[in-house]
DNA sequence: AACCTCAGTTTAATCGATTAAACAGCCGCG
DNA sequence: CGCGGCTGTTTAATCGATTAAACTGAGGTT
């Protein structure tokens, strides 16, 4: 079944396809008789009229598609929300979003961003999983949205999380706990993340706020996943019992999820005998621990919808330098008063 | 800066519009002279052209983009990786996805439909984010493709993982390991999930082939969720020791997380005092425990891939029936032999 | 010389909408 | 009666490609 076209429903109606373009957008309203109006919109529903937009695209020089290129937004968990807030965004707006994932790949870069705007896209969002800086490929148009990325130079609109913040948030809900033995479980030098780099600048500050003096003991590094939150975890918890913390502060949920590991392992109870506060509030892991994990939440959803209404030019944004996106604290039962011997 | 046309092409190389097209598309190359061809092609690289698609689209009525309608795949972390497999073909092959999110909502799913109809895409994919049987919604093209879903009734191309044979094999390895007592942590009724029902199956099944009896308090059910896991777990760990398990088939990943909480409390160890294997081999979790979960995996991704490949009629597919793709067994170190008491 | 063939290229229609400009009636007015 | 102005509608150009059909000129045949 051919699909109907605009003349199909001007030959129904009886008048000419500019008389129904007009009724059926609005346009000019005022100057077309309502009985016409009426019979044009009759036939249209009777015909089933649905309008092609890619005819209307090549007149209106308007395609309300978005294009969203990342490195491989579809492999984390995270990402998702960071596509549904750019895509509920997308959709209050009429628009709708194509989304080419180039696994990082220069080459496969290029492709996609030839390919999107040959497809004449209204705008661009350049995407990355995980917060990082990140060279702006070139062909990338002047307007386009860097979402969990910020430029290395030039300026760009951006958006990423809060983590100076969020690092504060953190170790703030430690201090006000009664804890003055705060370590920080932090991912390795080498992964060189910057999101590692700013939460410990968090740490350091709220812990100079309260007058606590840093141990360097206490800032323990070890690979960013369960195995080495463990590790790291362990060795703090190794410590003379005057020097030991009472309290973790772990770069993401996953070496939380250690920490709880290592203070079971040693038979302390969470949070009766350490405290532990995550990152990340990753779906369907710091929720279902036991106890359920104090962490702080990456605003990614938010982000997506930022960088969306910034795209559709919604909203400004200053190019100068990345926005800041606050990162929520995520209260749940990991986090106590120090144990008795230590506390105040 | 205005887009270069083909015109611009045509008029710097001092040819016409056809010429140019012909060349750069190959259609009919043999009927140009190769000067003219070297022509052509410098002149298009020197003026940076770059076809118009949305032009192309409406001359050719292919617009080389796939519609991917889900409800809410982007909120689940396994979702991406059927995106990415859908991605990867759709790359391949050279078309673009668009991705349309419709939480679910009736009307939002006609309004999804109706743009991308309107949009003149070549294909349509429509996924679930987890395995259920669907009212495929009205409108949906005959061609369209069910990706992680059944339809109720009718005739579609439909693409789900093969959870009976996933169950067989979790509940294989755990007989192959010398276990008899083995118990299902099953998620309770009343979610009416079709995994549930299927993988069931396949743990009776496989206890027949073995010759066990199945045991009724050994299909112990709970919230498919970390705490449902432990409490259902600790039930079944408090059994008299003659009918306890000493194995668990976990209905998902986060039920075994929870078995391993219950086993820790009770002082048991896994593998040695109880082997457990999960269901997902979800991302971050299953690996990150201690010791690093057995589990079968949700083949997300080669379904994602299946669903275009028959989307873009690379591959035939029976609409009398869903595809049952393979779920893996992913081995760890969750699984060992029974404790000796109970060893044969 | 008249005619045909064929390689190489151009002309022009087309896809399905949007929209500026033109047009047809009708009314009122001097 | 003729003309300007209004209202309601149509005409036709346009967006940027694709492609069937037409054209051009050189070379070959009779």
């Amino acid at each position: 079944m051919a699909r109907v076209r605009m003349s199909d429903v001007a030959a129904r109606a009886g008048v000419s396809t500019a008389t129904v373009s007009m009724v059926l957008n609005g346009v000019n309203a005022t100057r077309i008789s309502s009985q016409t109006q009426q019979r044009v919109r009759e036939a249209a529903e009777e015909v089933g009229y649905k309008p092609n937009s890619v005819a209307r695209s090549l007149r209106t020089q308007q395609t309300r598609m978005v294009g969203l290129i990342s490195d491989t937004i579809a492999s984390t968990p995270f990402a998702g929300r960071m596509l549904a807030g750019a895509n509920d965004v997308a959709r209050e707006q009429g628009h709708l979003v194509i989304l080419v994932d180039t696994e990082h790949d220069a080459a496969a870069e290029r492709r996609a961003l030839h390919a999107l705007s040959g497809q004449q896209v209204d705008a661009m969002i350049y995407a990355c999983m995980w917060h990082q800086v990140v060279e702006v490929p070139e062909g990338l148009p002047e307007d386009a949205v860097l979402l969990d990325c910020a430029p290395v130079a030039g300026d760009r609109a951006a958006v990423v999380p809060d983590e100076r913040a969020g690092g504060m948030a953190a170790v703030r809900e430690l201090v006000t706990a009664g804890h003055r033995r705060i370590a920080f479980v932090d991912a390795e030098e080498r992964f060189d993340l910057v999101a590692s780099r700013l939460r410990y600048e968090g740490y350091l500050r709220v812990l100079a706020d309260a007058g606590i003096e840093p141990d360097p003991a206490l800032h323990a590094r070890a690979e960013p996943v369960a195995g080495g939150g463990r590790e790291a975890a362990r060795r703090l918890l190794e410590l003379p019992a005057a020097r030991r913390p009472t309290a973790m502060f772990c770069f993401n949920d996953r070496m939380a999820m250690g920490a709880y590991a290592a203070a079971h392992r040693r038979g302390l109870s969470v949070p009766g005998d350490l405290s532990i506060v995550g990152y990340d509030d990753q779906q369907l892991v710091a929720a279902e621990l036991d106890p359920p994990l104090t962490t702080i939440a990456l605003p990614h959803y938010e982000m997506g919808r930022w960088a969306m209404e910034v795209a559709l030019g919604l909203r400004q944004a200053d190019p100068a330098e990345p926005h800041l996106m606050p990162c929520p604290v995520i209260r749940r039962a990991s986090v106590g008063p120090p144990p008795a011997a230590f506390g105040g």
